[in-house]
DNA sequence: CGGTCTCTTGACGGAGTTCAAAGCTAGTGG
DNA sequence: CCACTAGCTTTGAACTCCGTCAAGAGACCG
């Protein structure tokens, strides 16, 4: 069923059936395997993906050459290399299922021809942009007012989920440490 | 003049004159002097302001008691402490002009009813925040992929006009590194 | 010219990385 | 259903970047 994104879309705008009808002809339902790419570095990002099962993550490859992770998508989370799937630039960015996992897809086209079709998900858009915004801002003072320590025990405190379904050096990577450094955090809070 | 607002809304959405001059009424025109703060901690954050001539940042004091600069707005940026705007929390922030400014700024249920009475500016916030998140993004890209010294050689390459206009210790505070440091990195860079 | 704010310099210490190696776990094929 | 292997996690020692503290040198303002 596509009936989570439609629940999210009425989370702030209004529907009729015959308009969730039309809108839902622009996406695409599609299953990723675990560790599966769904984009590539180099690659124009040309989807937004709306998760409705599963688990993505979004990184890219460092100047050292390890994988560095930036975003964690889960249920009714979108996610996309957001500047790459405005401009059509090439995208510095990888995209791959950590779990298997369920998603709805739009392309760049027709998501602009959505949104002129139904200027009500101007709204819906607006909205999930301003909370994605603030919140970005919000981990921005996080990572400048604490240390490594505890930016590990704030997300494992908030985002106790993820801890349960992500392997630990996915975690370390997210909060931009080592997994050797994670592990020794790890002994200190259980002795 | 107001123009310098009326160029920007235009970027995204054209606009008739009457529409401009319906539009204009819910903004409120207003000059801070140097330091003077437009916000402060502990209040919510009633307005979006948009830069027409100045320099404004907004700072918290972290738990070490120093500020802590995390974002800078000049001419035809948005400055505001989101989360607070859009839920009325009361914000950790202050935003404080560096030089003197001119800001219109917006109160947030004037904002709300103006969405809703010229809903053509759904598609303006729309793209201003998606671009906005974009940009966040690529920077939390650079923050974790670089040095401080490298963030340092960075920002000054790519932001210049703001390493003439915003005092050194500001800079430093922006990028997360005390003073002292980024006065050892321009020792260097310089010799 | 005095005083406050900004920038520089240097010595020291600690949070977090790097490297190397061993222990664990889970997925795969036989 | 077991065994093997590759991938994940832990440990510890050495090292390094960058923060802290203290003090001095400019610069800008009344």
């Amino acid at each position: 069923m596509e009936e989570e994104l439609k629940a999210h879309l009425e989370k702030f705008v209004c529907l009729s059936n015959e308009e969730w009808e039309q809108i839902v002809t622009y996406f695409k339902r599609v299953s990723y395997r675990k560790k599966e790419n769904l984009i590539l570095e180099g690659q124009i990002c040309k989807s937004n993906f709306f998760v409705i099962k599963g688990i993505l993550r979004k990184f890219f490859i460092n100047e050292k050459g390890v994988e560095q992770t930036t975003e964690f998508a889960i249920e009714n989370w979108w996610l996309t290399d957001t500047f790459s799937f405005l401009n059509g630039s090439k995208t510095d960015f990888y995209i791959q299922a950590v779990e298997p996992v369920e998603v709805m897809q739009v392309k760049r086209e027709d998501y602009l021809n959505l949104l002129e079709e139904h200027p009500k998900l101007e709204k819906y858009f607006r909205c999930i942009y301003q909370k994605a915004f603030a919140a970005t801002q919000m981990r921005i003072k996080f990572i400048y007012n604490y240390s490594r320590e505890d930016l590990y025990h704030h997300f494992s405190t908030s985002q106790p989920e993820f801890l349960q379904r992500v392997p630990q050096y996915l975690i370390a990577s997210y909060l931009n440490f080592t997994p050797e450094y994670l592990s020794e955090i790890r002994r200190k809070s259980i002795s």
